[in-house]
DNA sequence: CCACCTATTTTGATTAGTCAAAATAAGTGT
DNA sequence: ACACTTATTTTGACTAATCAAAATAGGTGG
């Protein structure tokens, strides 16, 4: 049985692929896994002799199908357990995430089933992070940023990136969760500056590195 | 923070010291958590150290007020866990047991509130097992046992002191679960025999060993 | 083409938790 | 008092995961 350690070895390469089959970088990897680059390395090299995952020495690493499944089967934990906390347990979406960090790596898959079937199979998270179903399937759609998409439209929040609580909370406290719509004012790419104004005509103003954070799909 | 090692070897000189304040000797200890049993003398050194238990030297081991109060907390997760699983989640009896020894360790104590209040500030897990409350307190009452009650009364089943799958799932199937009433016909202590009447007049025959894991109290 | 910068890998140590097996302490019986 | 049995402790070694710091491999710019 896969470590907590190799678990969260796997699931960052996939998150950090984005779905794609780009090698990941082990500077990357340490980064995410908060680790010193040695201790990634050391890790990677024993996970390309379990046959978990590819590594192109100087080059990164990239998931076997056997490391790509239990990534993503953790993946699916981590996002069904924050659907739980959130739906069941009304607790405090910028608080979740920490909480499924240790989750993710206790819960039986016989727990998860019934997790996913008290909740109604749900397809995504508090975040409008995409759950894999129990085939390992997972929408990756593509979708535009509040730093990207075109001005002016009616657009709707799907999809917060960004985990830290801070951010969330900030998130929440302005109105912008999944679901919410709202259309972006002006965007001055000089100053950084993005102007969003919501249903209710409040306006707020959000730097660009934030803005990329929220994905929108146009209305209707 | 302690480790899940240090949060089991806590919850087993807790459950083996069954809430007196008797010393506990390394090979239960050892035996319980199924290390060799110079594995808890180093283990139990170290928490000596810590201030989490105290070791008198050939003799045994105590927990000191820290240590039961982190072992307490550990138990309440524990059996909360046990309750969420079968009341909200339907799972067998029988297995969630091995599940909550997962989860004890990776549910914080926000979401063990939550779960508590979700389930409505349970007293007793599936198993008729007390559940510490959050200040620590369990109820610590003595019960008589199928191998030492009176013959002939009616009764009622209150706790079942055995969490492995076949003894449970046997039981489970014999219709002995906490609340069940029945009466004790015969105890043939030579033969180690005991024979219980269901309410339904059905008989079972028991060994004495395992009539001596099945709690209960006169009905009424 | 060579020196330099940066990412990666190597090397050597450390910590937590464990086992196997030898050493020791504490009764127990004769 | 002595030999025995049995529980406990000690000792030495191992594994997984980590860090710090030195070594190395690739580019990149002049």
């Amino acid at each position: 049985m896969a470590t907590v350690a190799v678990e969260n070895y796997l699931k960052h390469v996939l998150l950090l692929s984005e779905g794609g089959e780009e090698l990941v970088s082990m500077g990357d990897l340490a980064g995410a896994l908060a680790v010193v680059p040695g201790t990634a390395t050391a890790m990677v090299k024993a996970l390309a002799d379990e046959g978990l995952l590819e590594h192109q020495p100087r080059l990164g690493v990239r998931l076997t199908s056997r490391g790509r499944r239990i990534a993503l089967n953790v993946l699916r934990k981590h996002r069904l357990v924050e659907t739980f906390l959130v739906e069941t347990l009304k607790m405090d979406w910028s608080k979740v995430h920490a909480e499924a960090e240790q989750l993710e790596h206790a819960v039986s898959d016989e727990v998860l089933d019934r997790l996913d079937a008290l909740l109604g199979h749900p397809r995504q998270d508090p975040h409008g992070d995409p759950i894999p179903n129990r085939a390992g399937k997972i929408d990756s759609q593509v979708y535009a940023t509040l730093a990207t998409c075109a001005t002016g439209r009616r657009l709707r929040i799907v999809r917060v990136t960004e985990q830290s609580e801070e951010f969330l909370r900030f998130a929440e406290d302005s109105g912008l969760r999944p679901g919410a719509e709202l259309s972006v004012g002006e965007r001055n790419l000089v100053s950084g500056l993005v102007t969003l104004t919501r249903t209710d005509g409040g306006k707020i103003a959000l730097g660009v590195a934030a803005a990329g954070k929220i994905l929108v799909e146009p209305r209707g």
